[in-house]
DNA sequence: ATAAGTCCTAAAGTGCACTCGAAGTCAAGA
DNA sequence: TCTTGACTTCGAGTGCACTTTAGGACTTAT
């Protein structure tokens, strides 16, 4: 396959899977007079990478998960330690975004007419501070 | 208050407060030989700015914010209109974030050994085309 | 007198993940 | 034959929110 048809095939674009090669996360191909050619597996390895990006994964750990992942036994540890810290990144997101969503819904009930310790937005950002 | 003592007092760099000037979310202060000077309150406009920002309100909506934020009563309603627009992205974004860890701890215990039928990462790539 | 410290502007650099454009090659179809 | 379309490389451009740098001014302390 051409690359032109594993984008069509995974909707990953061209230019995208040039990069992701350079970046190393898929392998470089076989050439036919220049031309990238792409066995039938690499559209369900793109899938993965997409997928992998989509979870808020970085080409950097994709990279070095890409280099075990046909590996040894080994291997597995360290995308499994990829996955997990993503998901404790998750973890820590949600519950900031849980009390960033509170304190916007109190400002936005908040009538505070400038004053200050009345203020949910000043109250927040103090709060931000003392960390 | 030189832009050195503000930039002690809420935390925000003299580079950033610059920049803030400039993008139009804080007013741009008197100068005394060409040196800005800064009256008290900017500091809990910065903190307020601060703390928008914190909650991932990007610029460009905090400069149409600031233009309505010692407005009319209908100001206001520009400004809350902003601030729920950012609480309903994070409803979003808390959704989708659940469901991609829920399929990453799948994909950890994910046994498929290259069986594509089996495997958690594909199956989840193939829901994400299905849109 | 000079070094240190703060200020000024304008422009360029940073990081991420791509995308786009220029310039060129190659094969198949009208 | 010539156009079309897909491919190639390499370098530059994009968006966001700053940060850094270069070059210059001004004040204060030694």
């Amino acid at each position: 396959m051409t690359i032109g048809q594993v984008a069509r095939a995974t909707g990953v674009s061209p230019s995208a899977i040039r990069y992701y090669e350079a970046a190393g996360i898929i392998p470089s191909p076989a050439r036919r007079g220049g031309v990238r050619q792409y066995e039938p597996e690499i559209i369900d390895e793109l899938k993965a990478m997409r997928f992998f990006r989509a979870s808020g994964i970085p080409i950097r750990s994709l990279a070095s998960m890409a280099k075990h992942i046909r590996g040894s036994r080994a291997g597995r540890e360290v995308w499994v330690s990829v996955l997990q810290a993503r998901i404790t990144e998750l973890d820590s997101w949600m519950r900031e975004a849980e009390t960033t969503r509170r304190t916007l819904e109190r400002a936005i009930e908040c009538r505070c007419e400038g004053k200050r310790e009345d203020c949910a937005v000043l109250q927040a950002a103090d709060a931000m501070t003392e960390d």
